[in-house]
DNA sequence: CTTGGGTCCTGTGCGC
DNA sequence: TGCGCACAGGACCCAA
């Protein structure tokens, strides 16, 4: 589900409310999610500050008062909510009126000292949470192989070009290849090429120059757009407090196969093809 | 090294 | 109404 811009409005979500708590109370509800949880989980988080919430690619990370650092990945069907405490009366969203951290898919519960409780929710439970120490975390295995953060400096034309040199595979495919750019997922990437007016079937290698500033261009463009309109919401996203996003109403090819492209208004319209198993859409005759 | 395929898991929507 | 299949914002692991 969550690509950069959904994991980012998380990431704000969680930053305003829980930056300078504590910890209070912390449950894990199974043993595992896409790896085990760490052992002794709960109690190591216990009574830690939250320093800050930062992102890294798809993943969250929680930086605490002891060096350590919570990793968190929402997978496809992830997401975290915040509830206030049960002394503020307020309604609980998507709590459907019962303790927050006690439905069905509901793995991980986070309180903290002014009473608000982090709900870590997925249904699919392709996510993940681990712990490891700050000193070692750009070395971490889930870490380490990321590509660079598109939104960041070290990210451009040149960047893209270098890692998709020699590479045979289709640029589609590529793009999702976190070592390539970090963050972008299926979405993104049709939408990004669709800017590009780059054919998803492109080999990857083909990129370079003119391709590859138009390319660099569109995906800090449609992140950033995803971003400030709080991500996208298709079935199961939305934001710590339960809103959706709407930048799924300005997706200008993704989930619209046969409607006419929003650019040339062709004939043939929006088609969708399967690439490594993942449906991408785009428009024949504006993508090359 | 790259690449393709299968796999994890639950849920929904469709055609028959 | 029921059943089976395709598909869903991700990313590992393994064989070739």
């Amino acid at each position: 589900m969550p690509e950069l811009p959904e994991v980012e409005t998380v990431r704000r979500g969680l930053a305003e409310r829980l930056e300078g708590r504590k910890l209070t109370r912390v449950v894990q509800r199974r043993p595992d999610l896409r790896q085990p949880f760490p052992p002794d989980f709960a109690a190591r988080l216990t009574g830690r500050r939250i320093e800050s919430i930062s992102r890294r690619a798809k993943y969250l990370l929680w930086h605490l008062d002891d060096h350590s650092v919570l990793i968190m990945h929402l997978g496809m069907s992830g997401r975290i909510t915040l509830h206030a405490g049960a002394g503020h009366a307020g309604a609980a969203p998507g709590g459907s009126g019962q303790t927050p951290g006690t439905g069905r898919h509901d793995h991980a519960v986070f309180e903290v000292d002014d009473g608000t409780v982090a709900v870590f929710n997925d249904q699919r439970r392709f996510g993940l949470i681990t712990l490891t120490r700050a000193e070692s975390l750009a070395e971490h295995p889930l870490l380490r192989d990321l590509g660079p953060e598109p939104m960041g400096n070290s990210f451009g034309p040149e960047a893209l070009s270098g890692a998709l040199a020699g590479r045979k595979t289709s640029i589609k495919v590529a793009l999702l290849d976190q070592k390539v750019v970090a963050g972008v997922g299926n979405i993104y990437a049709c939408e990004a090429l669709f800017r590009a007016k780059i054919s998803p079937r492109r080999t990857a290698a083909t990129i370079p120059g003119k391709r590859a500033q138009r390319l660099a261009q569109a995906i800090r463009e449609v992140l950033g757009e995803a971003i400030e309109a709080g991500g996208s919401s298709l079935r199961d996203f939305t934001d710590t407090n339960g809103e959706l996003g709407y930048f799924q109403h300005r997706f200008a090819v993704y989930g619209r196969q046969g409607e006419p492209c929003p650019s040339c208004g062709g004939p043939k319209g929006i088609q969708r093809i399967v690439q490594a198993a993942r449906s991408t859409f785009f428009c024949p005759r504006c993508q090359r």
